[in-house]
DNA sequence: GTTCACTGTGGAAACGTTTCCATTTTGGGC
DNA sequence: GCCCAAAATGGAAACGTTTCCACAGTGAAC
């Protein structure tokens, strides 16, 4: 018996068959008090624990989920992971990590080896779900999975994540409130990143209503000197521009590095607004006016989602017949969270306001105009 | 043959057994030409792939390593995962992931379902490595692993991680050297997190060589609030302090916020470093001076280490009475990274830096003393 | 024509579990 | 004392794979 035990060693030391072992530890059928005493004793005794392959082949589920996402560098992801890992756990699953570096073919290939590990769900962020050839395998393999952070608007599969292009329409419609006449929106990953897509076409949207120009968009690597490059030109060519959206709350913060490094103040020269929320927005000076998201109840709902339909399916087998539940499609509301990053366009109370930046010795509070 | 094909459907297609699908698909064992094409088409008709679970139940390994970390919220474990997942993914393995939310029972409740799931190792981070039920379970089980962030001095578990003493005594000297004679070490889970421990001992050491006398512990909450109340009550009571150490990053850049708060500039009144080196912390203003560490080689190395062990492990099947590899510890470089948070101890200099501060319209790159 | 080594092949056992089924035991009602 | 239902139990099949083993063919050397 070297290795671990396993349900024979215990059958044999607590004289019984493995049926009865089973059956004890399961509760799963009718078992004598004295059997049921020796069992566990026998399994104090070993230390024995389920060797849960077994279990999986035999009842052909896993308990676990996949979970796969670009990347953990942007906390959005870390928090939704950290989200779908509590409830999983509370619900007996596990979570099997497979970052994908925004790469469509990663996403695929790491698919697979997921599916052939027999994964119960999936849930993931592609960087087109229009076209990807992993949601396409999922489909046809009819694996349970659902989109976190996509938030396409035909349901071909199920999602939850808010919605982007109104949110950016806030966005936009706040610093038109501002008296903001022009501004930029700028991007990392646009190509592979429908998220980005969708708050550009929001926005746009909010300027256009208003009569305004459509605001240009400025697609930048995360190297610090390129953003500050491209920021140059923009600046060179547009000298108006009074404001930046920025895909995300860790471009926003690069943003305003390469603004003041391009000699730039915000938000008195530059206002800058980000995306997602995170909570370090909320600690740097200025605070970041930001779109506030609950990545990590994103998290949940989904991990929550997929697990119960996993579980109702299993019960409903006498219908084996349909292809899954139709998908469902959740969208968990967003928060517009002012900061002292954006600021209005020109006028007396940006003056004002700018004096309570820590440029000026003044010692008051800063939060003045935090929502939070 | 409803749901996924196995093995056996591919045989029956093919016109063969099982076993020379296996032989054809794994390459391990003489095929003649036409068999091999015939299994390789009736996989390609079927979309067979290989169904994990009954080839790890066989083989007795599961080509899957565990990952318990306290949080994910803290980038320094978002990166290291990040790492891990890489160099796993590189040799074939995938990772399973657990938060522990720095909860001594919920790391052992964590592994042992790591455990009955047959991992093939551990990669982990734990409140206490001198007294962690998950690391004697582990230790007793005998199940490969090996720490990170964790870096003890006695090696009785494999570790990778930076020497913590000596990088805090670093920062300490450097404070001395800009002649700080009064400090205050700020930590948050101090009683969960042996790095801090490690880190104020370093700290404390600098100061005592010199000298000078030994920082105070300021142990904190990370609600906002909680840190700003502690702070005041520090500085009322000893309003010499002119630089804070704080345990990582996060609760810096929370620091150098609650200064502001109770109208502190940064660093004119009070110095404040980091510790971790994460990529935000270069981003914000005054860009933060840190201890950059390699989080995520350090989960690679990790990953590499555990994998290594396993399948050197495996080959040397003939010398099974050894209980594995003794322990390695693996201490990885870190690096000073000064920033605009750290200045000299009132001095001219202190207020010729300080001219350069966002504060002044100056609109000079302000990156000055910034080594990287 | 016999032996031999070798290639190719499939049957079957094994991995650790759950669960169906058949068997034995129990105990209550007569 | 008998009968029958219900409770308790263990044997064995099954899940999908790998791999040992035995067996059939194929040439080559004698």
């Amino acid at each position: 018996m070297t290795g671990k035990p396993t349900i024979k060693d215990v059958a044999e030391l607590a004289g019984c068959g493995i049926a009865t072992v089973s059956r004890v530890l399961n509760n799963s059928g009718p078992t004598s008090l004295e059997k049921r005493q020796q069992v566990e004793e026998a399994v104090e005794a070993l230390g024995f624990q389920f060797n849960e392959m077994g279990r999986s082949l035999k009842s052909n589920q896993s308990k676990a989920i996949a979970v796969l996402v670009p990347t953990l560098t942007n906390p959005v992801f870390a928090d939704a992971i950290e989200g779908i890992q509590e409830a999983a756990s509370e619900l007996g699953y596990e979570i099997i990590l497979i970052c994908s570096n925004y790469n469509a073919d990663a996403e695929l290939a790491g698919l697979k080896t997921l599916i052939s590990r027999q994964v119960d769900g999936v849930i993931l962020t592609v960087s087109d779900p229009h076209e990807s050839a992993a949601l396409d395998l999922l489909r046809q393999t009819s694996t349970p999975h659902c989109l976190i952070f996509n938030h396409s608007g035909d349901i071909q599969h199920s999602a939850v994540g808010v919605d982007n292009v109104a949110a950016a329409r806030l966005v936009g419609d706040k610093m038109i409130e501002l008296n903001h006449k022009k501004a930029a929106f700028v991007a990392v990953h646009f190509n592979s990143s429908d998220r980005s897509k969708a708050r550009y076409d929001g926005f746009c949207a909010a300027f256009r209503d208003s009569g305004l120009r459509e605001p240009g968009l400025i697609e930048v690597d995360y190297a610090p000197k390129d953003l500050e490059v491209s920021l140059s030109a923009v600046f060179r060519d547009d000298p108006d521009i009074s404001v930046l959206f920025a895909s995300n709350d860790l471009l926003a913060l690069s943003c305003i590095r390469a603004l003041r490094a391009l000699g730039k103040r915000v938000p008195e020269d530059v206002s800058v607004v980000g995306f997602d929320g995170i909570a370090i927005a909320d600690l740097v000076e200025p605070n970041l006016a930001t779109v506030s998201t609950p990545c990590r109840a994103m998290g949940r709902t989904a991990a929550k989602l997929v697990i119960s339909g996993l579980t109702g399916k299993s019960s409903d087998q006498n219908a084996p017949d349909q292809p899954g539940p139709e998908p469902t499609l959740i969208t968990l509301p967003f928060e517009f969270r002012s900061g002292n990053s954006l600021a209005p366009y020109r006028t007396k109370i940006a003056d004002e306001r700018a004096a309570t930046h820590p440029s000026a010795v003044a010692t008051t509070p800063l939060n003045i105009n935090q929502t939070k």
